[in-house]
DNA sequence: GCGCTGAAAATGTCAGACAATTAAATGTAA
DNA sequence: TTACATTTAATTGTCTGACATTTTCAGCGC
């Protein structure tokens, strides 16, 4: 791990890749503890500060923690689901942002993989996650709700949904793509007539994972997907004729 | 930006924050040029170090790049796909690695997740892909492949498939999935008879995904699903054998 | 045995300096 | 005037040394 070639990339990213390789590859383990800071520069045979600067990058990864006092140190951290659902959340949002991703491109994606949860939510789902879902749909009723609040209940139905897989790697792999479209999803004005269309379609889709029925949860996902679509080309065909 | 509360927490990691939600929210457009160090320790009345050290947080997450020179600094980077999906892979990576997530649970999602994908794939597969895939087959079909070797050849084959889908967003949800099941199939040993079975499947979804035929290849990847999970119980049931 | 105290170890922060790199400004010669 | 070489300035990268803060633990007195 001590290896330090002559590149010309910066030394604190070199040695950052090194301890990083090292945990990837396992030949650190959870809770282990790294050297001290004055151990690895020496190491390393850099100066201290060029080591927490290492440091940092790992820590800004959650690959560790830092402890201080006398048994304090670096240790290896255990990725919890909590802060890689973060770091997904955070690098899906700009990457969409960023890259002038299509609406059509991210609803796709999202709707795609939504349906793959369906059969799965429709045999295991809780009686508590169907109730966060017809609550959800219950705050998406009511009239005083403004279109980010609207939004945000949106979010909170199609986790439930894929929470309800009860498969926390599919979970993490989709908060992505539901929370990501968040975003774009509120460029949209939703006007009372498509609140009704989409809770009415909600509506389908919970009866649909209450009754086990994964064909008719799949069906109101493509008539959802395909009314959002509409909604979406709707403002941006605005967006457009503004511009012009 | 320049908020900086009576909290506890580390400097450093307060000021990653800041500049973190700056870019995030949108206050920071990509490629603007960040203060440089000097000014953003005045500005946060802190030494050159911990801005530094805030900087390096910023960086490891590719939400900057750093430059130096005259006209240097520090950017907004765009996040690129590439930088994203090698993210998403170390984070899924570990995640699976470390949290005792077991074979049946992943394989779950990475099939649920493909199986979204193969209709889009049907509809889309350029010529191109359709011959990786076809090359991986073949190549999978060698004698003399090692285990890692016929590993890599199948994510690359899944990898084909995926992309196939000619969705970016799918492809870049969807890479953690794949990669992240690597280190688990890499514990498995297949024999010339699994490898032979492997193979027909993976001809039976190519010639599907060739035919345009969504129905076809769902169906084989359901039975690559059932069939790669019987092969990782066999090494779980190993593992609990040598252990007792 | 119990509580207090201080040493020790580690990270967090600061100040100042120098090195390396890069682009622009400047100067010089054809 | 143009082309090229040189200088200069701005900026990041790195080092040294110091001090502050936090935390554990051993030693001490009672």
């Amino acid at each position: 791990m001590k290896i330090d070639p002559e590149n010309k990339a910066d030394l604190s990213a070199q040695i950052a890749q090194a301890i990083r390789d090292a945990i990837v590859s396992g030949a650190m383990i959870v809770d282990e503890r790294l050297p001290s800071e004055a151990e690895l520069s020496e190491q390393f045979n850099v100066s201290r500060p060029t080591v927490r600067e290492a440091l940092k990058r790992l820590a800004a990864q959650s690959l560790i923690r830092t402890q201080r006092g006398a048994t304090g140190g670096a240790f290896v951290n255990r990725l919890s689901y909590q802060e890689a659902y973060g770091q997904h959340i955070t690098t899906s949002t700009l990457l969409l942002s960023m890259n002038a991703v299509s609406f059509d491109v991210a609803c796709e994606a999202r709707y795609a993989l939504e349906r793959a949860c369906a059969p799965l939510t429709a045999r295991r789902r809780t009686p508590d996650q169907l109730a966060t879902m017809r609550a959800e749909i219950h705050r998406q009723g009511q009239p005083g709700l403004s279109d980010e609040g609207f939004c945000a209940s949106d979010v909170a139905f199609h986790r439930a949904l894929v929470d309800g897989a009860a498969n926390p790697v599919l979970s993490y792999q989709l908060a992505g793509a539901v929370e990501a479209m968040q975003p774009l999803m509120n460029m949209i004005t939703f006007t009372a007539r498509s609140r009704e269309e989409i809770v009415a379609l909600h509506t389908r889709i919970a009866d649909a994972i209450e009754g086990g029925k994964a064909k008719a949860a799949d069906t109101a996902l493509i008539e959802l997907e395909t009314y959002t679509l509409e909604l979406g080309r709707g403002v941006m065909a605005a967006r457009s004729a503004l511009k012009a």
